[in-house]
DNA sequence: GTGAAAGCGCTAACAG
DNA sequence: CTGTTAGCGCTTTCAC
């Protein structure tokens, strides 16, 4: 059968079928013409010699790898999860294959991992970069030939295809209800961390749908003449946490806070509660990503639906439509978010 | 710079650079030895030209490629989705990348993605087996030459190394003390499907890691003469929801229950909820993986703490020893769990 | 329908 | 330290 020392090529099968070279690739290879006796012939040779085609050599003629490199900031978030899932079921759909990458965020890392994908020369890039402003290896990329999709964030002047939610809209639309409702003062909470170490509005911070969230936060609060303030940093629990105690103990505590993703939406939510503060009350919670522990809470936590699954099953298929026909003009796929009002906001 | 027609080759830099084509590939692939002064001319002229290693060529002539499979049954599961977190980082820690295949539990769609990465030559290959019995395929890889490595679920008589949780142990420990707590009828909630469609014994469950919890559980009931039954099945909400409301309203309805994993925990905590019963007092649960929301419901849900992090950087590092000392006999890692009471269960 | 030969881009082995 | 040569396994001409 297989063997440990050295699979089987195309001559070896070549060989023992008594066939040219040729002839047993085209079986193998699926490709040309062959009458059903060698055909019949290659196949049984190749079974009994545990033939296994070399992907490797076949893309290096070809010229084609049918594999996507997708390079995302943190697989272990749910929401690059479950969008990694979205991609990778489309993907195999249209026949290819994955080869994934985490960035952690950094933008080092994400410039080394889209190289070494440039030199797997996969036909796409799937990235959620990590950075608005320093994207050169991204273009460049492109630049090579191969396709770009953005994941999640958007980056101007790029000219790549590009899946993201309506970060602005969701942005706007809660914090105008928030209003509404009567709170007075907001704070939004990322784990995004500003470009000079603090905070100095919305182009300080990289990650291109945390800032577009940002401006349309502070935009509309500004509107209305309300305090907005925006927490940075909040990484893993215990930062959170600390940023959270900070601000809740200082002048004028806000009374409705945005957690920017379901894992600093639960911290915030421990957090609130150990300080003995009565969430949709004293003050009110609302996160991004509706994660299933929202509704299962006491009380449960008003979410701005993202659908993450569907935005990776888009990214995908814009990507896979580009491949198909790589003169179309660029196309940006904004999703819908869908707010779902629970009882963590009060409504008055 | 670089050109999307065809990018420059070792050849092409070589010329520009005046020295012979292995002269350059030195220089580019960082090995043999070179004058200061060739290096400083290839790489200027590989700059200029916009060169860019091709992995497949590269791996082609070495045989390696500095690749690593990973196939899961579900990237969209926290569980799996922190453990190929730790997986992908520890993996890249030693050089290797990872190509990322889901096998969405499907026996079929694990051989495909097996025999996919045999085709890419990869190093080795990570894989969470969706049945314990058909796994001739992982043999083939592991025959072919393949190091592999079992993530979360043993296959026995495989001969491979093995990274999994002390599925065994926790499940005994939880059952244990449910009883001392003093609850008098189990339940074991899985999204696995038994073989026949129906449940008839641990045998009758493919998924390893859960196989071993329900012979576990099953066993140390029978000990202590309790009735314990086991709920297959349980994939998705609607499902979950069906076989919790049907049981609970039957003859005899448990009165704790432990949930296979944290999506199955939140449904059954929710379902419990809808009929009104009160979660510790009227029924108790335990589910397995310690998602973070288990901390903030009300009430906070007992778990037995999987690592799952660890556990894919045991595998993976369990993979890299084993590509560097090919003849080592194969190890299994059971990584403890811990266990978490919590309010969920009553504790007289 | 089949065969012979060239070549993808790189490294390895051996001279010089 | 550098150059020459061969070859990895496959597909792709182009003949026959």
């Amino acid at each position: 059968m297989s063997d440990a020392s050295k699979p089987a090529s195309v001559a070896d099968v070549a060989k023992a079928a008594g066939v040219a070279k040729a002839t047993a690739a085209r079986v193998l290879g699926g490709y040309g013409t062959t009458s059903a006796k060698t055909r019949e012939a290659v196949e049984a040779a190749a079974a009994r010699l545990g033939y296994r085609p070399n992907q490797l050599a076949r893309s290096m003629t070809t010229g084609r790898t049918g594999t996507v490199g997708v390079v995302v900031g943190d697989i272990g978030n749910p929401f690059f999860s479950l969008a990694v899932r979205g991609i990778s079921d489309r993907l195999k759909a249209a026949g290819f294959g994955v080869i994934l990458a985490n960035s952690a965020e950094d933008v080092d890392e994400e410039r080394a991992a889209i190289q070494r994908l440039l030199a797997w020369r996969v036909d796409g890039i799937i990235v959620s970069p990590a950075s608005v402003t320093e994207t050169a290896h991204i273009a460049e990329a492109s630049a090579a030939g191969v396709a770009v999709t953005l994941l999640d964030r958007e980056v101007a002047g790029l000219g790549v295809d590009c899946a993201t939610t309506d970060d602005t809209g969701a942005a706007l639309g809660v914090t105008e209800e928030l209003i509404a409702r009567g709170h007075r003062s907001l704070a939004y909470v990322t784990s995004s961390l500003p470009d000079q170490g603090q905070f100095e509005g919305p182009q300080s911070i990289q990650t291109g749908a945390v800032r577009k969230r940002i401006e349309a936060f502070l935009a509309t609060a500004a509107r209305h003449h309300l305090p907005a303030r925006v927490l940075t940093g909040a990484s893993g629990e215990e930062a959170t946490a600390r940023l959270i105690h900070e601000v809740m103990a200082g002048p004028n505590p806000p009374d409705a806070i945005i957690a920017s993703d379901s894992l600093i939406g639960i911290s915030v939510f421990r957090t609130l509660r150990a300080r003995g503060l009565a969430i949709g009350e004293a003050v009110s919670l609302v996160t991004f990503h509706d994660a299933d522990w929202t509704q299962i809470t006491e009380p449960p936590v008003s979410v701005v639906g993202q659908p993450a699954l569907q935005m990776g099953e888009a990214a995908a298929r814009l990507l896979v439509e580009r491949l198909a026909a790589p003169d179309l003009p660029p196309r940006h796929l904004a999703i819908p978010t869908q707010m779902i009002w629970r009882a963590s906001v009060r409504s008055t």
